[in-house]
DNA sequence: TGTGTAAGTAAGTGACTACTTGCATTTCCG
DNA sequence: CGGAAATGCAAGTAGTCACTTACTTACACA
């Protein structure tokens, strides 16, 4: 009973060190303190194993909230884009394989993708009410502009062990380098918003 | 003689879509239409012969120029991004496979960072040469924003295809968005020159 | 005390892996 | 034409892979 928690965190933590090919059954049962056999018996095959491996550990994710609405942009975001740079760089390893993964085991990926999916949606939806409320002063699509941060952020947290110099110093500032960079794109400056009387109905009777 | 190209296209070819442990020899040799012995007679192992076909590989990539000065700083970044990206996305298979292997083969992500390091350094001296003449109005590390644009390309072609509703449409005006965003971010306007007076002694120089 | 269930041990199966050996065939070039 | 180099074919080696079978041990609970 006590074991297929170990299975999983055994099997998840050889997959991101080995890829899917890599992970054999050995290896995750040595790596659990398990025998091999055990893992058969709960799972039934290799790949149900790690298919609920990937599962089990999508669920426990959990990201930084943004404001509805928006008070303090600079501040939110920037809060926002750390604790997003922190998730993958700790899950960078398991991101990798599994990107590289998706065209075998479309599966596999389709789960991972949802915690990236779930993210652009926040961030969208925060800067579409960044301009609802007059904050900005440029004109921007949300979905670009929260993708162009998201994929600084991404690619910093993919790469930057890999070529430590193309990056920005120190490593602890970068997610809030690139959230500077993407507030001036969009028109949002000094925390303080350019107009007051752009809120929707709607918002007004929320705010009411 | 004439099968040493196709053998390294063929592995090439085949290491994109498996991977390392994937790529079998008598997958390679079968995608040559070659006989599996002459791949070992060739290259003598299968890790010699995929680290030669990653070399063989990234000698012949070609990236837009930017020029030295700038010229048309909108046009010119907007054409080098797309040249990236459309690099990028022809092989955003291989280079998924690249980066999942790169703790276990650092080898050979070694010789694949050579693209995006050298990219990383023209885009930065050309975002130099953009403050220096005084096309800019905002602080901005050239580093960092390089980073910027060069992350949001990179994971768009990377995650576009597994998840098409996080990236911007259509997917051909991507570059082009990301690009004008980050023009915005650093105060390049209109294709007006901020100052016309900030030239160094050097640039004065060379323009004369 | 008896029984069911989860776990372990030992041994093995067939398929696939990288790589080798020995020999026949083709290709090219002087 | 002759000889060397490149390539192909058949067979095989030693190892690993996922997965199975048959049997044993440990423990919970009634």
């Amino acid at each position: 009973m006590h074991s297929k928690e170990e299975i999983l965190a055994a099997a998840a933590e050889v997959f991101a060190h080995h890829g899917f090919r890599g992970s054999t059954t050995r290896r995750i049962a040595d790596a659990a303190g398990v025998n091999e056999i055990t893992i058969f018996r709960q799972f039934g095959s290799k790949e149900a194993l790690l298919r609920e491996a990937m599962k089990h550990m999508t669920q426990s994710v959990g990201l930084a909230a943004l404001p509805e609405p928006p008070v303090d942009p600079d501040r939110e975001l920037t809060e926002w884009s750390k604790s997003f740079i922190e998730h993958l760089r700790l899950k960078s390893s398991i991101i990798r394989k599994t990107m590289s993964e998706m065209e075998e085991r479309p599966e596999m990926s389709n789960c991972a993708t949802h915690v990236p999916r779930q993210a652009s949606a926040e961030l969208s939806s925060y800067l579409t009410a960044l301009k609802r409320e007059g904050w900005t002063s440029e004109k921007f699509q949300p979905r670009t502009a929260a993708a162009m941060l998201m994929g600084a952020i991404f690619a910093d947290a993919m790469g930057r062990e890999m070529m430590p110099d193309v990056y920005p110093q120190p490593e602890a500032k970068a997610a809030q380098m690139y959230t500077r960079l993407l507030l001036r794109a969009i028109g949002v400056e000094n925390g303080s918003r350019r107009t007051t009387n752009k809120q929707t109905k709607r918002t007004k009777q929320l705010s009411a």
